[in-house]
RNA sequence: GCCGCCUUAGCUCAGUUGGUUAGAGCGCCAGAUUGUGGCUCUGGAGGUCCUCGGUUCGAGCCCGAGAGGUGGUACCA
């Protein structure tokens, strides 16, 4: 001890990307997580819940290596050297899962998950490095009915979750439509087909003129970067384009639409035979054409899906605190992924799924108006006095318990006016006070906390306010549970 | 990943041409009114001026690098 240095204190921060979430954030999340688990059981999807590690392997293409150890994914070598990583979404587990059972499950095997997953990328607004999922996969089925089932499903899921009808529409694609219209074309590279499906997927923010240039030779925004397109010959290019806003209308009528634009190849055709028969079964489901739509604009994700595929979109328009238009846009999505599973088992299996982010949808329905978790409330606050009473205060504590309302003993160490702070803090609907006087005359006092504030504003005078106690009544002490439970549950 | 902007108290922000002890409002804590969350009054705590290096007699302020945030852009299983 012979210099007074400063001593080595961590700085309390969360890591980049990721956030603490309070109770008020929570309730919402698990409302939405148990309304949409209940739909999904009842269309006989069956819960799963995996490991947050898997093989490196397993996630597919994001394998550590020398260069790039940590690129999209949080992996750790375990200590027999494997690679292992936090899983970024929960279709790959999914698909190890089926694979890893395939010979004792019940085919189709379906099921749902909801959990935390991790990606290891820049965080934005909205956007976070861990977040929760739900989805659900059907396994095992080519069927397009299953595409049509999970459409439902989804739609289904996010009216429970409290979504406003209207406010969300489910946009149906088909891969095989594309594939085919450039087979048609004569493109068959990969990479040229890899980058019309980018140039596309930037059609909502770049407009027709934009994905032109991306589909061509190129565009360069206004900062000046420039951005490589995919190299079509202007005839292709158009008729991507022209592929493209055959949207609008109702199903059969996009179909007829994409039938003259694609005609001819046969995977065109097949993909077209297959969103027939996806119209059909959401027609029988009941799904209606204003919350199911055809747009040939969809991408979803790239390279990865084989054949149909969704994304949901919320249509609200609001504000957010300054006053800027805030548009959500897709809150979800998925498609068929007939090669997930072979990846491990080298069998064909087909598979399609739907996920979507709980936080985001729950911001979504805060946005709506549909915000039940501004409404929790704390417990109700017993005040301490003395230490010599804490038994008279505990047992008032149990038996407001024992009928089911939440309360609590006072156990820091502050004065009555803290403890009252603390019960307002808490947004507790009421304080029990039962002080020496009360106890020696076998009463107590209650204050209800939300009318007291509400009475307190129209009182500016000191002396008025003392004496008018607002929101407080004195009982006799054998009525306690009774008065309480009518200030919190209102009857 | 690339480009721009920003970073001073818990929050929102002032801070002069580089000059003594870095401020305000709100919030927080304590006290008075009162064994009572509001109002009013009194007092108090709270700072690595993002970090490191440089220039200077002297840096919150100037220069460089880095980190974090933010807005674009790219990528997004």
């Amino acid at each position: 001890m012979t210099d007074e240095t400063a001593p080595l204190r961590p700085e309390a921060r969360s890591p980049r990307g990721f956030i603490d979430r309070r109770a008020r954030d929570l309730v919402a999340e698990r409302q939405i997580l148990t309304a949409v688990s209940a739909v999904y059981e009842r269309y006989g999807f069956e819960a799963l819940d995996t490991g947050a590690f898997e093989y490196a392997d397993a996630l597919g293409k994001f394998l550590p290596d020398a260069d790039r150890p940590n690129e999209g994914v949080f992996a750790l070598q375990d200590d027999d050297e494997q690679w292992m990583a936090l899983r970024y979404d929960l279709t790959a587990p999914l698909a190890r899962f089926a694979a890893q059972n395939w010979e004792t499950l019940p085919k189709p095997f379906r099921r749902y998950a909801f959990g935390p997953v991790w990606r290891n990328e820049k965080p934005g607004p909205g956007r976070f490095r861990e977040f929760t999922q739900c989805d659900a996969d059907t396994v095992g089925s080519a069927r397009p009915e299953a595409d049509a089932e999970i459409i439902a499903m989804a739609a289904e899921g996010l009216a429970a979750a409290g979504l406003p009808a209207g406010s969300a529409v489910i946009r149906i694609n088909n891969r095989k439509l594309l594939n085919g219209l450039l087979a048609t074309a004569g493109v068959s590279d990969e990479r040229q087909k890899l980058g019309v499906l980018r140039a596309v997927d930037k059609l909502d923010r770049l407009g027709p003129d934009g994905v032109r240039l991306l589909l061509g030779e190129g565009r360069k925004d206004e900062s000046g970067a420039f951005t490589k397109g995919a190299g079509l010959n202007a005839a292709v290019a158009e008729a991507v384009l022209a592929f493209t806003a055959a949207g609008g209308g109702d199903r059969a009528g996009v179909l007829a639409r994409l039938a003259d634009i694609i005609g001819g190849s046969a995977e065109g055709d097949a993909g077209l035979a297959e969103l027939a028969a996806i119209d059909g079964a959401l027609k029988s489901l009941g799904v209606a054409e204003d919350q199911a739509v055809f747009d040939p604009a969809v991408v979803r994700g790239l390279e990865y899906y084989t054949g149909a595929v969704f994304e949901a979109e919320l249509l609200l328009e609001t504000t957010d605190e300054k006053g800027q238009p805030v548009r959500f846009g897709s809150i979800g999505g998925g498609g068929r992924y007939d090669d997930l599973v072979a990846r491990f088992t080298g069998q064909p299996v087909p598979a399609t799924g739907f996920s979507f982010g709980v936080s985001r949808l729950a911001a979504a329905l805060r946005a709506a108006g549909r915000d039940l978790a501004a409404e929790t409330r704390g417990p109700v606050v017993v005040i301490v006095f003395s230490q010599d009473d804490m038994a008279h205060y505990f047992a008032a504590a149990a038996e407001l318990r024992a009928v089911g309302l939440a309360a609590e003993v006072y156990l820091g160490s502050s004065g009555m006016k803290a403890q009252m702070k603390y019960a307002d803090r808490r947004r507790a609907p009421a304080a029990v006070i039962l002080g020496g006087d009360e106890i020696a005359a076998g009463t107590v006092t209650i204050k209800d906390l939300d009318l007291g504030r509400e009475l307190a504003a129209g009182i500016s005078d000191n002396s008025q306010w003392r004496e008018q106690r607002p929101g407080q009544i004195n009982c006799p002490r054998s009525e306690l549970v009774a008065t309480v439970a009518k200030i919190v549950r209102g009857v």
